[in-house]
RNA sequence: UCCCGGUUUGUGUAAUGGUAGCACAACUGACUCUGGAUCAGUUUGUCGAGGUUCAAAUCCUUGACCGGGAGCCA
């Protein structure tokens, strides 16, 4: 399936085409540099996908890296979760997983290297006072006192710092650059600040962390990568980038290319207010099956081969753009549609007596388990005198074009018989409607007559007497509007109150007990179904819907 | 206001001076034991204004609009 992300191009395959040719580099190396300070979603996807299949492209390696250098946000908590959503998708960093954190001592030794040449210095300017000298875009920023002292002093200085002399915040090292820069990042930005926090990986060993735009750009060179592939929101860094490749003068010169990231409709997918959708409960959980996160999709019944499919499809550019949902449903409905299994489930039951029926017998019918895959075989359903059907499968007063079951009517029962509905029995007190009764046409067995009679519907069914009891939960957008929170409105405001209806008397198939996790179903004519990874039990099956089916009636019923 | 980037149909994305294409969406129709799938077809586009050229989405000038940027976050 990769055949194809093989034969597309995009900006930057252009560029590596040529670098490649003009052999600046002689391979292609990327990375994937997630921090562990929360969980991967759909967004990290398509820069994991960028990152992996362009390595694949040009025969090179992706690494993984975590780009843990802020020990207050980070946790290896999110370490174990990146890595087994990483892994779920497929991408296989083999023996290349690393931390910048693996880097601190030859971070430090850059440092000290750049001292020595004079390009950076110790200022004891306090967080206020950098903020003040460094000016506004529109005016150009003051010279630190400290700016001008001597390497000598400096170096004394930052070792002091390491040793832990000086209490935190009291004391930076700064790239000496150039405070009249246009570009902000360039007026001496901040290269290692004091943190007297215990780092998940390297302990109390450290008093003094390294910024991201010294490290990252060294950790590319230290793991000798060509193409460091980010985000738009770092293009302002690109200079910076490249400053401290050329003055830390590393054996390897990475170079940095931006993308735009991924935005999709009906979805929020900033960090800080996924963590406020979990926080005030509005989801059950980072894996909510509604949430855009990695685990959320897989529990929801993404596939990785859907997720990677849609960040094929949605290319690669400059452009902000924001994807449309539809592009995501329609994915992972290609998929299923060739993978999943038939099976007949009633959402909303309605009994069906089939009054000519013989009582007490049961036939078996031959069903397909997938029209789109032969090799999927076939399955026997039982069938007997009382069934159930989809109430939205009957109507007593039909519009035009409506052709499932009415009064009079003649509807095929998927792989079963012709039924005819006779009558309704209604509960004399609400007036709803209990139960249905119809007949049958034994020469339709198997759902053929023999006298060439056609009927338009074929609906689902499930024979009463063994059917087993479901829940289904009915998973929709999250949010109502394309663009949560757009014109000034809160995103709270825009969330869809029907993204989650919960059905608890379903009828379906036996054989649903033995659902394997990790696998979709389609519950034939209602949509693509998963059994729930957290709460399905052989006793109380639990599925999740993962997309409904495309329905053409449901355009025409509005109408 | 300064710096950086961007603008091709409803949404994404190609076309790198030479037929504006593809996918999704939408709409027709065919077919169908899933109103699914499949198949066939249709509609809609180069941000504006100038210029260069036989020829401009592409090059030049200029304007508009959108996104990002003043963390000891990444």
């Amino acid at each position: 399936m990769n055949e194809k992300t093989n034969e597309n191009s995009n900006f930057i395959h252009d560029f590596i085409d040529i670098d490649l040719e003009e052999k600046v580099y002689d391979h292609v190396h990327t990375r994937f540099p997630p921090e562990p300070n929360g969980y991967l979603h759909i967004g990290h996807c398509k820069a994991m996908y960028i990152n992996f299949s362009t390595a694949e492209k040009y025969h090179g390696l992706c690494n993984l890296r975590f780009d843990d250098t802020n020990p207050i946000k980070e946790d290896v908590e999110y370490v174990e979760s990146i890595m087994e959503d990483i892994k779920w998708l497929g991408f296989d960093w083999e023996d290349r997983l690393y931390y910048a954190s693996d880097y601190f001592e030859e971070l430090y030794e850059f440092a000290e290297h750049l001292i020595k040449k004079g390009k950076a210095y110790v200022c004891d300017l306090s967080q206020q006072e950098v903020r003040e000298y460094r000016g506004t875009p529109t005016e150009p920023g003051k010279n630190s006192p400290y700016r001008e002292r001597t390497v000598e002093e400096n170096l004394d200085l930052f070792r002091r710092m390491r040793a832990g002399e000086f209490p935190e915040g009291s004391r930076t090292l700064r790239a000496k650059i150039d405070m009249a820069s246009p570009n902000l990042n360039m007026r001496d930005p901040v290269i290692y600040r004091i943190l007297k926090s215990s780092h998940h990986r390297t302990g109390d060993k450290w008093c003094i962390y390294p910024m991201y735009d010294f490290q990252h750009p060294l950790s590319d060179a230290l793991e000798g990568i060509t193409h460091s592939l980010c985000s738009l929101e770092y293009e302002d860094h690109r200079p910076l980038y490249n400053w401290v490749v050329n003055e830390c003068e590393p054996e390897h010169r990475p170079r940095q290319i931006e993308f735009a990231r991924l935005n999709l409709t009906y979805t929020v997918m900033s960090k800080r207010y996924l963590r406020e959708l979990v926080e005030t409960g509005i989801v059950s959980g980072w894996d909510d099956p509604r949430m855009p996160t990695l685990c959320g999709l897989r529990r929801r019944g993404y596939t990785p081969e859907a997720l990677k499919d849609f960040c094929d499809r949605i290319g690669v550019a400059k452009t902000n753009s924001t994807v449309d949902y539809a592009l995501l449903e329609h994915c992972i409905r290609e998929d299923l549609n060739k993978k999943a299994d038939r099976v007949m489930a009633v959402l909303r039951p309605l009994k069906v007596i089939i009054d000519n029926y013989p009582d007490g017998q049961i036939e078996y019918f031959e069903v397909e388990n997938n029209p789109e895959n032969p090799d999927s075989g076939t399955r026997n359903v039982p069938f007997s005198r009382e069934i159930y059907i989809e109430r939205e499968d009957f109507m007593e007063n039909p519009p035009k074009k409506y052709f499932r079951l009415y009064p009079g009517g003649e509807v095929r029962l998927k792989g079963a018989y012709f039924i005819k509905c006779e009558s309704v029995l209604k509960d004399p007190l609400t007036g709803d409607i209990k139960e249905i009764h119809c007949t049958y046409d034994p020469a339709s067995k198997g759902g053929n007559s023999p006298d060439g009679r056609k009927v338009k519907g074929t609906i689902h069914w499930i024979s009463a007497a063994h059917a087993i009891d479901a829940e289904a939960r009915l998973y929709d957008k999250l949010f109502s509007v394309p663009n949560p929170g757009e014109d000034g409105r809160e995103y709270e405001d825009d969330l869809n109150p029907n993204s989650l209806e919960v059905l608890t008397d379903c009828k379906v198939e036996p054989r649903l007990r033995e659902a394997s996790m990790g696998k979709g179903y389609q519950f034939l004519r209602m949509g693509y179904f998963c059994p729930d990874s957290k709460d399905f039990t052989k006793e109380r099956p639990v599925f999740n819907r993962i997309v409904g089916l495309k329905d053409s009636w449901a355009k025409v019923a509005k109408k």
